[in-house]
DNA sequence: AGGAGTTTGTGAACGTGAGAACAAAATGGG
DNA sequence: CCCATTTTGTTCTCACGTTCACAAACTCCT
């Protein structure tokens, strides 16, 4: 059942390394528009923000594409990531949900530039369908399935109110989408073979809040316990 | 050196488990919304996309604030775990570059409404300052020490472009700020004893195509291969 | 009051990820 | 041609996180 082609030995990348491919072929490309050609695992870890025993270990699990007392060829490991993540085309993608954050997501370059193509923006608002945003002109929620159809998409974004993430998150599997990327403040519920990664803009602050808390009472326990029990 | 009030044991709570605290959060506010009062730990796990397990497990790091047998009160774990985090006061924080992204931050209502208060919008560029955005006026990246200080902000928020980033994160460091969460697509250093949290919308993106391609390669190579060795 | 039924809190087993350390392989100089 | 130097790829160990499984503790009904 999991036999595969030929050439994979043990091809299973843990998710912790695939989580950092896009952070590496990242600053490959930030090296290489700056001319270098050539740099070591410590170069790009430190670009990277990450340390060289771990860049290492994580390029290892792709093959063995470097040279030993020389480093990495920037284009070719550049080529290589993309190729492993797949973004050596683009993959279409839907927006559901044109408010202040669909909009801007609308409007990311960045998309363009990292191997996704906006194919369609998507309302249920009458008052915000026709509109043309980033170039775009927004359509009705409901043309979801046959957009889907027309450019073979398989991942959607919801950028919608929390209320209705559910309910586009269920349309867009109904239909066939396997992959959503999800900034609704919400848990969407989706069933097995479809992943679901979500941005909660509100979670990452109260995160750091927790840890400035734990700081400012440290230090405050410091001042006034004076290090004794 | 490490010693604290009282009453806390062993007050160290795994940032696994940080990490899901105000997703527990946001499902217990949920639920009280709908009237619920009482919740035993399978009714919030589901409501929060976890096993029961595993949400049991990490509420017993913040203390035994449920009755065997009968569950949690909501309103009373919902304090809980608020205060847990930091957020029955509101955190003063600024947003430092006004785009596409910074509107849709800077219009986004669930800061306020989760323990964040914006207090201040800035940019670099002569022709954002003075705007007015979400009712609050743009001001020069220059006043930005000003600002800090009279509201004592301790969270910065970077969305301005990658080049810009290590820029603005190293002044607000200078400045005093140690928490940033940064949603520029590039790598920023901080010294020790500051927090930093990326959001980067297409690194997410880049992991969902990667699960999707295997996908696709699954299949392609089970309608191929036909199963055989 | 006592027992049946629930549900929490936690100890123990398991799996995954991180980091140190080193052997293998390449280059370049003499 | 050989040796010193560099840097990768990998092994081993440890720490962290997840899940299972169950005892402790509470309620409700008789």
């Amino acid at each position: 059942m999991t036999t595969r082609s030929s050439t994979d030995a043990a091809r299973v990348i843990p998710e912790a390394t695939v989580a950092r491919l896009p952070v590496y072929l990242r600053a490959l490309t930030a090296l290489a528009d700056s001319g270098i050609r050539t740099c070591s695992s410590e170069d790009l870890a430190t670009a990277a923000g990450v340390n060289s025993a771990k860049l290492r270990k994580d390029l290892s699990y792709l093959g063995s594409y470097g040279t030993r007392g020389v480093g990495y060829d920037v284009d070719y490991l550049r080529y290589q990531i993309a190729r492993e993540i797949g973004v050596t085309q683009d993959w279409p993608v839907v927006i559901v949900g044109i408010g202040n954050l669909g909009h801007a997501l609308a409007n990311y370059s960045g998309f363009r530039s990292r191997g996704f193509r906006v194919v369609a923006l998507l309302d249920a608002a009458e008052s915000v369908v026709g509109q043309s945003v980033a170039g775009v002109v927004v359509r009705p929620f409901d043309h979801l399935e046959e957009i889907v159809r027309e450019h073979d998409v398989a991942i959607g974004v919801i950028a919608t109110p929390a209320v209705a993430a559910q309910d586009v998150a269920d349309r867009m599997v109904a239909i066939g989408i396997t992959s959503i990327l999800n900034f609704a403040p919400a848990v969407v519920a989706v069933p097995e073979g479809v992943d679901v990664r979500k941005v909660d803009l509100s979670i990452e602050l109260q995160i750091l809040a927790y840890h400035e808390q734990r700081k400012a009472n440290g230090a405050e326990a410091a001042a006034t316990d004076g290090g004794a029990a």
